[in-house]
DNA sequence: TTGTAAGCGTTATCAA
DNA sequence: TTGATAACGCTTACAA
């Protein structure tokens, strides 16, 4: 309506001819105001289209109401996967439904320092660590300062006093390999991730386990990054090792889809040459050609679980440390 | 390093043997500082691991470095349409560039006060609308409070003052159904998106424009809501006229999804009975069977770009009212 | 039940 | 170049 300046506590008051305080317990609800009172200060913060200062609230109650999604990742990984979009969508649905607010903070290796200071600067009252894909050292050390909860275990030595929601990676990757060795497949190569995140060597253990249960070679291993290049070029050692394998297991359908291609080229068909699996059910995992048997991650369940432990701990309720969340294969029959 | 309370300016000035002014001048690269103050301070921040507090900061400053991005969108839309996090994203990236810090707000049905109350409380220096679905005549009176930037040309009375992102929705009706006609289709319908967005009604026209340039009829129109449910419900209606048709513009990627099934119900094959084209070059548009000729948005140019006429604005540069994005052409054989 | 006054951690004004 | 001092808009004892 008016282009003129926000409205204050204080006109407020003079509007409803009451003190700054009467304003303020009527806007915190506290229970000792008389309806009078409370009914002209509604009628005046109505009237002048008042909305509490947040900066000056939190900064006497030491609240802010906000929340922190930090993504510490490359702009190219950010953009290329889809797993983040999911677990920023999540996050900032369950956000939605309280009284919080949510930053959203994407820390290129550019300016790291950018979303360490605005944890550090009070902005917000409790902040999710989404380290799907890279290393999280530089935030381990604020975990005494602010009620911190990481999308993946962390790896740094602070780790075992983090709060952190995951999946089974261990799991993930012998239920995988195991569809594989079903459709019979008998020598089984596998694209591991980085060893910089729990995901990758914990996906490649797995994989382990499930050959060594029955009784095949373990030493098919190439790593890379989760991109599908770093796919591409793994599959490419793989192959110019001149071992025959008929089953592989992709720790990611973004280094599937890079490997995919190397497969192709060298005249391997999926499945009928090799059987292929792989982690995330995404778009390239629902478009690739084959489709793909892969490991769904609740990516949504991860954002949303991420903000609820946050809020129980800034509640001040008891939580636990870790939470596991279920996965669930897709079988699309391209092992 | 420490449990404690975040260290405050005035410690920082003790600790390095000044005022808390000359601290402030420090923080702020204020040019009138002796080199041993700065040195004195910085060493004494440094010590003490001191950020600034933002409250504080912004509370005399009247400046949050903070911007906010709003989504008006309901739970499923937000998490269907991968639309939103494709401009989330490219807004993201924009701002982490930056020394701003963003906000998502996802103004879900439920509260839609949530989102007007946070910026008129100071929270934010400049607002992003993403109007890609829903109404926004909510935020058009907030047009005078703070700078505000819109995704989609708003409809709203206040639209013609409004700063907006967009793309040229006619000329993106009018072109693709020219494949349709260029194919050789001699008869076209349309699924048109819902008349509370500018994006509905302005590709209903240009899919009227084509067709009247070469004469044809442009009776066989059914809207729906952009989501794949009424697409469905629209091509239903549309095969139910009892009215051949050869050529099909469906205004959306999900309708078409939606639209798609009903038609291979009906006994309808793409490309072979019916040409269908659509909009948004999305996983819908890759992954249907058969892929399809689409218009490609520019989803993450509308987030950068939204971002960068905030700050140009707050920096009290002068910049046009109305950005027109160009959209692309996927030909694909589905016309 | 209400009002007065102090103070949250900064920046900004003004003398020195 | 530096340092007191007064805001900024709110909450919160404490008094009345």
């Amino acid at each position: 309506m008016t282009g003129d300046a926000a409205a204050t506590l204080k006109m407020v008051a003079a509007a409803a001819g009451v003190s700054k305080s009467t304003v303020s317990r009527v806007i915190n609800d506290s229970p000792n105001v008389t309806p009078e009172a409370v009914a002209a200060v509604s009628a005046a913060i109505k009237e002048l289209g008042y909305s509490p200062n947040r900066a000056a609230r939190s900064l006497v109650s030491r609240r802010t109401n906000n929340l922190a999604l930090v993504i510490p990742e490359t702009t190219a990984k950010f953009f290329s996967d889809p797993y983040f979009a999911s677990v920023i969508q999540g996050a900032a649905m369950c956000v939605s439904e309280t009284e919080f607010t949510l930053s959203l903070l994407i820390a290129t290796e550019h300016d790291l320092g950018k979303s360490r200071r605005f944890l550090r600067s009070g902005s917000a009252d409790g902040a999710a660590v989404l380290s799907h894909h890279s290393d999280d050292t530089s935030y381990a050390d604020l975990v005494g300062t602010l009620p911190l909860v990481f999308g993946g275990r962390p790896m740094s030595a602070e780790g075992d006093r983090a709060y952190y929601v995951d999946v089974d990676n261990v799991a993930v990757g012998r239920q995988i390999t195991d569809r594989l060795i079903v459709a019979g497949r008998r020598r089984i190569a596998t694209i591991g991730g980085p060893t910089n995140m729990a995901a990758g060597p914990d996906r490649l253990t797995g994989w382990r386990l499930a050959l060594e249960a029955v009784g095949q070679p373990t030493d098919l291993v190439e790593l890379a990054d989760f991109t599908p290049a770093g796919g591409a070029a793994a599959a490419q050692r793989l192959v110019d090792r001149g071992v025959a394998f008929d089953g592989l297991f992709v720790a990611s359908a973004q280094m599937a889809m890079g490997a995919l291609g190397v497969l192709r080229e060298h005249g391997l068909r999926v499945p009928a040459d090799v059987g292929l699996v792989t982690v995330d059910n995404d778009a390239f995992a629902q478009a690739a050609d084959p489709q793909l048997t892969t490991v769904e991650q609740p990516t949504l369940a991860v954002g949303r679980t991420m903000i609820e432990i946050l809020l129980a701990r800034i509640a001040g309720e008891r939580v636990e440390r870790v939470t596991m969340l279920p996965t669930t294969i897709i079988d699309r029959g391209s092992q």
